[in-house]
This record gives C-alpha cells, structure tokens and sequence, in this order.
DNA sequence: CCACGCATTCTCACAAGGCGAGAACCGAAG
DNA sequence: CTTCGGTTCTCGCCTTGTGAGAATGCGTGG
C-alpha cells in the first residue's frame, strides 16, 4: 500500500527519474551498486530500471567501466523542448546583437503556462549571465527585470493567482518581499517603460529589462540585460535606450513571424 | 499477463517516456485527449501519468490551453548530459577556430562506453552541420571522417565487436558496404593520418578527420569538418594542414586537463 | 587451469500498486 | 441556470512490479 509520503503519482515512475536524477548528479555516471545505495532500493530493482532506461536510450551502459551515464534521448528530449518554446531566429539575432552592441550577458523571456521563463540567453566568458538564469529559469520573477515586465503585463486576477503560487521568497536582502511593494514597483514599470532590478536577485548583479508586445499591444515577453553592480551605475542610461530599440524590434520580428504569442 | 511484444522491462516507465516522446513530437504540445489517441490508452491512465510527470517537473501543463507540453526538467538532464559528456573548454576554443579558421562546420567526437558520439560542434547560418550529426549523434561511424578515425584507433577485437553491433548501412550509394573494404580504408587512414569521407554520409557533403591523441599515443578523439562537395575539391589540401593542427593542439589541451580519456 | 570476486540476469511466490469503467467535480461559456 | 469539456476520484480486479536468493558469466589473480 506504501507510505503516506508519495501522495501523488505512480510509484515506479517515480523512481525511474529519481535513477536519472541521481545518475545526473555525477560527472562520471554511477555503478548498479551506487545506484541502488543512493536510492535505497535492492539490486535486482535497480537492474531491473536500468534495463528499462538503456534500452529506451535515457541512459547508456559505460560496459568498460560497468558504469551507467546519461544517454541520447535526453538530449533530444531538451531539442525538443527548444522547439518548443521555440524563439524566432530573427529573436535570437536580436538578442545576439543586444548582447555584443550592450556588451552585457542579454535575456529574452516569455510566458509558458502559467510560468514566466527564460526562453533565449546570450553571453559570453567576459559578459556572463547570472549564473542560473539560463534557459529554462522559472523562478522569483518578482526579483528579476524581466520579470517585472511580464508581471506588470499581466491582469490583476492572474497576477495575484502567479504571487499565491510563487511567494516573494528574499534572494537577497534588496529583493522586494511584499505584494503592496511590489505592485508599487510594478506601477513604476508600467509608467516608465523599463524595470529595474538592483542587486534583488543576486548581490553584485543588477539588471535592466523592456517590454516585448504583440500586435494587440499586450506585453508578451520581455528583454534584458545583466550587468554587475558598477557597470550598471556607469552604464544604465546607455542600456535603457538600446533595450526599448531591442524591445520594439524584437516585437516587430513576432508579428512578422506568423503566429504571434498571446497570454497577458 | 501482457501481450508478448515488450519482452524488455517495466511497462509503466516504458509508457511514461512514450508518453514524452509522443508530446515531444508536437511542437505546441498535446491534449490530454490527443495523448490518449495516440498511446491507445484510456484517459484516466493518461490523467495519471500526466500528473506524475507534470510534478516531476518533465512536463508542463499549459492550463489556459489545455495542452502538455515538455518541462524545464528535461533542459536539466541534457546539462547533465553535456557535464558527463564533458568537453573541456580549451578543447572547445579549439574547434571555435577550427570552424573560424576552416570556414566549415567543425567537429569533435570521442569514445562513450562502446560508441562512438559527437561531443562538440560548431557551425553557423552560412556553414551548417550536417543536419544529423549534432551533439549526441552516434551513429554510422563507418560513413563518416571521425567514425573512421576512432574506429581505426581500437584494437582488431573491440572493432570486430563494434561493427557486428552496428553494422555497415549504406547511407548513400558512396557508403563503405562491407568489412574488407572498411578495413583497407582504415589502413589508409591509419597510413595517412588523415580520414577522407566523399559523400559517403550524405550526397552534397564530404568530411575530413585527424586524430587526437592521448600521452599514451592512443586516438581517444578525432576532429573533423564538413564541406559541400564543391569545396571539398578546391580546399581540401589547406584543411588537412589546419585538421592536423588542431588535432595536436586539441590533444595537448587534453593532456593539460588533468584527467586524461582512456580507451582506444 | 582453477578459484574467486564482481557485475548482471534469472526464478518465483507474494502482494503492492497500476488499471479502467464510471461517476463526480469544477470552471468556463452560453 | 444549464451545458460541456477537462480533470480528478472511487473502487474492485488482477497485472506486474517486487526482492530474496540463486545462477550465470566474465575477468583476474593465484
């Protein structure tokens, strides 16, 4: 009958990704044995799930070193999930651009359900992007540029059903951690175009974001820029003026590109 | 009791990642409905999977279009992926100016267990991959430049077990269709240090190889390019030049990286 | 050449848990 | 208020996942 602990969902399912995921955590791949340690589970089981995995291709058999490691479905799998979210190449050009033109790790994010996620990133070694806010990000919006744009996009109905699910967990001491806060916040987004984040997300990086809008002129992504905190002070002038440019291009490129994005 | 046709493993977690795959395939995701068409399963099985895996974060469920698309999880895996795959950074830089330097999609695979994968590629708009042969790609090693070079590396018993295993498909009418000419072309390889494919993948591409070595002297990589046919001719005798450099320096990097790749 | 160790697979009886028909629930649209 | 999808729940049935233990097979060292 099982525990009380796994309320939701079929067990075994469960426990092949709870393998890849512990399989994933190792840079060399892990032994049946370690496999079996790390979940608690028998051998036979876990050889059992091996089977499974290697045979649909979600991991490979290391035979020489009777490891087992991530195998090549996954990265078809994360294609797909690219082609997915799909952003325009002429977007990611743009991006490209606001990257080199800003020098400046650059973002380009849009809704998905009811996330807000990082769809497209360009940086480089000199210019990185904050760290986690890679491709996929869908965290703490209310502590990052883009963020602010698509909150203050969205109607008040969803956005307070997105803050319930989400929190305003602190990042840092400078995030915003209350909702009359941040409905200030947002209102001074709307007004002026551009959001602000300094040092909310992650001490010594602050960023920059615009509005992207469709047709209809709802806000349906949003772009931006990471900078570390003394560039940004030096710099943000500069920035606001090549984001708005990059903001409305990149709007132009959508309604260009057949069917255009919607959701506020 | 079960048919008879899935000899292999757990059929819950072979109908979950079938599951993926059939939502990976759309490029706007799927219905509850349409999932249940095309696995031939009742909804409420599918409602099951579909939560188990939308909490595992595998799936997305875009509730205002009552779809499921793919999660941020699968982005995860696929860097975990690349992590165990772990093409160091110098070795990148490498292939950057190999493609730079050669004008051409450049390459590098190396050994994984008993295949033979591409770890990096790079190419642009004006000098694109061959379409298939990305990141992960690990087939027909016999109709390709650096599947030739790796294959020549391994030892008589070890390729005999490769090729048994994967066979010799012909890929295009130029495919090398049988063990003794395979073997007389990798003494050639062998001989020249340099591997030659001439439309043997695909027609309108040719690739050249060079091997990369360990301290050891043993190949545990090869880097390569691809050109239209047309190229190829003018320009093939200044990249064999530029291949052989690169092999040595992108060896060199290996050695500086700590641990060194084993296996021929 | 044999013995041992380790990885992997197999066997088998048990019962956990996956299954599916049907009904209930829920929110949106009319 | 009713209708209509989409989604979740209920509840027996019985498939199939489970795990101890044994068997197999390969490689290594004695």
């Amino acid at each position: 009958m099982g525990r009380n602990d796994a309320l939701t969902g079929m067990a075994s399912v469960q426990k092949a990704f709870a393998l890849l995921d512990v399989v994933a955590a190792d840079e060399r791949g892990l032994t049946a044995k370690e496999i079996a340690a790390a979940l608690e589970m028998p051998l036979p089981s876990v050889y059992r799930l091996l089977k499974t995995l290697v045979e649909s291709r979600h991991l490979v058999h290391l035979k020489d070193e009777s490891r087992y490691a991530l195998g090549y479905k996954l990265h078809a799998l994360d294609a797909s999930l690219h082609r997915q979210i799909g952003t325009p190449s002429a977007v990611a050009r743009l991006v490209l651009e606001l990257h080199s033109r800003g020098d400046a790790a650059a973002y380009y994010a849009v809704h998905r359900g009811d996330h807000i996620v990082v769809a497209h990133v360009v940086d480089s070694p000199t210019r990185r992007r904050i760290t986690p806010m890679g491709f996929g990000f869908n965290d703490a919006a209310h502590a990052t540029a883009f963020g602010k744009i698509l909150l203050s996009g969205m109607d008040a109905t969803r956005r307070r059903a997105f803050l319930a699910r989400q929190g305003l967990p602190a990042m840092t001491s400078n995030t915003i951690r209350t909702r009359d806060e941040l409905e200030l916040e947002l209102e001074k987004v709307s007004a002026g175009g551009i959001a602000v984040e300094r040092e909310e997300f992650m001490i010594g990086s602050s960023c920059l974001g615009a509005p992207v809008r469709n047709a209809a002129g709802q806000i349906v992504g949003s772009v931006a820029v990471s900078l570390d905190a003394a560039d940004f002070d030096r710099r943000s002038g500069r920035i606001a003026v090549l984001l708005r440019d990059t903001a409305d291009k990149v709007g132009r490129a959508l309604r260009a590109t057949s069917v255009l994005p919607q959701r506020q």
